[in-house]
DNA sequence: CGCATACTTGATTCGCTTCAAAACTCGTGG
DNA sequence: CCACGAGTTTTGAAGCGAATCAAGTATGCG
């Protein structure tokens, strides 16, 4: 179950019940945006189910994924007055929302729940400065290795074969992959077929990858 | 007073002395490294003077500065048991420095401390991602024009002119820009010269720098 | 003064983007 | 069941921005 993750795993049964009387359960369909940039930070959410979108943009339209959010992971950004980046659904999806300012009483008065959170951010903040050595300095076919292996550790589970063999469905349009890697939409399905001819990974139909060589591609991932 | 700004200027008088009996001021000259990546994670800090920066790699020896910090600055990453990041002195710096083991239960009693440094890992994390937007979708005339107004806003104090003319020396060379920036040293110094050229900056000698035109700089820097 | 390091400038190359069009996917309705 | 069409992905050709390669010029320190 997804709720020995989320933040409300690390409270007492009477904190618990408190927090879910703030708490409203909030479905998503996929491409909804549940806030956007510049708006007043009005809510906090734990995150059920689906995947979601980060992004920030420039004022000309170019858009950059900044991070990607799934089950268990905390939504929103207490304490501050407006939404720095858009929070949208990538698949269908399911939130335990808080209204803002109630959440963060709820913070201040339980300190493990408080804890839990500054745990998760330091670790988003890792991952966030993992990914700016990617942005910054991985080519083209790093980017989009990394970004597989990144997924199937994800999505995968925990069935892995023997051979490594895994095969997913990536929730991401080949767009977003590109937005995620800073690269085209072009470079990204030419990168792709690329891995496939040589054999690293399969894109058996629509959206589905196979990863077929781990270790192969974990070398193209390069990676600190 | 930077004590004002770092955690410690959240705290009671009693606390305070608790943690300083943790504390021991030192020093780092300019070039030095506090921790590398991959060490095991022994301190935290806070920043009393001075720049750092903090480096990621990969493997094949390209570096990406993933952040800078400056006086009042939180120094290190608490809960974690490797050094994910090498942090790197790019002036002579002056560091109150804790034992992470005795810091991380410091936090834990002194729920002020911690929640201040939750506020602030929020920032940073902010910070981070608006650096991906930078890595990932800016050119190298945005990623120039937009470091040096970042510099700026931290090195120019308050003493802005009328025209918002404002003069100040980078604490790194063209080569530690590069790889805030994503970018080679060529390419720094060409769209320095650039930006020279068409008025909107100075180089008056060695590493200062004049800002001449913010607006135009501004515009330059694109952004969100 | 002389050497090492840092910075600038120029010529060329290359990886990725841009522009363009064909091929595939999938939901819908005939 | 298949034809249709919108959206998505792949593929190709050409162009461009930044990297690379290569000098040449400052800067600073012994």
């Amino acid at each position: 179950m997804v709720r020995d993750r989320t933040l409300c795993g690390s409270l007492s049964d009477e904190e618990l019940t408190a927090l879910n009387r703030l708490g409203r359960k909030r479905q998503l369909a996929r491409g909804e945006t549940l806030a956007w940039a510049g708006d007043e930070a009005v809510l906090c959410a734990n995150l059920l189910s689906g995947v979601l979108k980060l992004s920030a943009s420039t004022a000309d339209g170019r858009e950059q994924i900044v991070g990607l959010l799934y089950p268990s992971d905390f939504v929103g950004r207490p304490f501050a007055q407006e939404v720095e980046h858009s929070i949208t659904a990538l698949t269908d999806a399911e939130l335990c929302v808080f209204p803002r300012k109630p959440f963060e009483e709820a913070l201040e008065n339980h300190v493990r729940m408080e804890r839990l959170l500054l745990r998760r951010t330091l670790a988003a903040l890792d991952e966030a400065r993992a990914r700016m050595l990617m942005l910054g300095r991985k080519t083209a076919e790093e980017k989009v290795a990394s970004f597989l292996l990144d997924m199937a550790g994800h999505l995968a589970g925990r069935d892995r074969r023997p051979a490594g063999e895994v095969t997913f469905d990536l929730p991401l349009t080949r767009t977003q992959i590109a937005d995620v890697l800073g690269l085209t939409i072009e470079t990204v399905s030419r990168q792709m077929t690329k891995l496939k001819r040589e054999g690293l990974i399969d894109l058996p139909a629509g959206r589905a990858v196979t990863i077929r060589n781990r270790e192969s591609l974990q070398e193209r991932a390069e990676a600190a």
